[in-house]
DNA sequence: ACCTGAACACCGTTCAAGT
DNA sequence: ACCTGAACACCGTTCAAGT
């Protein structure tokens, strides 16, 4: 059986097939951030998950920063993903506008630990710019539409800011005044789609 | 000399005055925050700052998180005491709500680490609720002034999330697309003091 | 009462030694 | 090559012992 397809290129050392990969190392990272909370997110539970020793990790990943960072990038990419594909159905740019804010919030209450992880202040991870670039695509669309090439970026920014702080808000269990939380959300997207349509002169 | 000022209750122990308090506690906390990072604010770098070693703090706190949030609380009050102190100087309702964007927006400059720990998502520490309530306070006043009691609330909060969503995405650097981030401030601002400004019918 | 050293359980990370 | 145990420096926290 001369090269079959088992065949390894000769004379290169290959002990034993790899364990564990850093997909699934980013995956386990992914799910213990949400079960456990990001303390929880720890070298040795991530080791344990993919059946290795904590110090193997580092033969993929530089540092428990660098895998904080690939977790965010990957929610950042399922993120915008899933704002994409929801932008698509709507009729307008009012309502594709309503239909992204919406859609963003729901991906944070499905994924908070992650979501909080995105734009966490001060915490120094560099989620890769295309990701993110990619992830508010939509948002840049819809703005342009929305108001003019001349104020796109300006509108997408307002209106990514708002719906991130809203969330984030929501999330940390800010909005303690009472009221109603899912009113004042509906409220804010229709006044930021009236705000940035393009005006006349 | 019976009774002087010097005079401690007889009979109960007190072998030696404190050595630090609460106050500086929190203070220290504060400071490593700022000059640290949040990784920085340790048991052991506040006890050393404050002249004691790290066991002794539990005396005072019941652990670091209580800490934590202790150091939120403190900046939640010192960031309301400045957005009402700007807000009295201005003449009417909008350029109220733009001089309450804009001097929360330079405390979140001048302490961005504190700012971060503030609605930090997933962070589960509690600040006192009376506490944000009174932070908010402002915000509240100028959205009731603007679109008229009905929707107070609902502005108010429409302006504290983007205001909070900007600056966190502007600390954590998530403005990478270019453009003038001043000029995005600014015409987020105005859209909104127009879009939540009370309407006909 | 407040303060301390010593100890414990847990981190992240490195590294020489195994296969 | 990947993997591991052992070790290191560092955490937060507890507690008995000092004053």
């Amino acid at each position: 059986m001369v090269n079959s397809q088992n065949e390894i290129d000769p004379g290169e050392p290959m002990p034993t097939p790899d364990r564990t990969s850093l997909d699934e190392i980013v995956s386990a990272g992914r799910e213990l951030l949400e079960s456990e909370g990001l303390a929880g997110l720890t070298m040795q539970a991530v080791a344990i998950r993919v059946g290795v020793r904590a110090p193997s990790l580092y033969k993929r990943v530089r540092n428990r920063a660098e895998l904080v960072s690939l977790v965010a990038e990957a929610t950042a990419r399922e993120l915008g993903e899933r704002v994409d594909a929801a932008a698509v159905a709507a009729p307008d740019a009012p309502s594709r506008l309503m239909v992204l804010a919406r859609t963003f919030r729901g991906f944070a209450h499905d994924r908070p630990a992650a979501f909080g992880l995105l734009f966490a202040p001060g915490s120094e991870l560099a989620i890769d710019a295309d990701v993110l670039a990619g992830s508010s695509a939509s948002m840049l669309a819809v703005a342009a539409e929305l108001s003019g090439p001349d104020h796109a970026l300006d509108s997408a920014r307002t209106l990514t800011a708002w719906a991130y702080g809203f969330v984030s808000m929501e999330l940390s269990g800010a909005f303690r005044l009472g009221g109603d939380v899912e009113r004042a959300f509906e409220f804010g997207v229709h006044r930021l789609a009236e705000a940035l349509a393009a005006r006349p002169a």
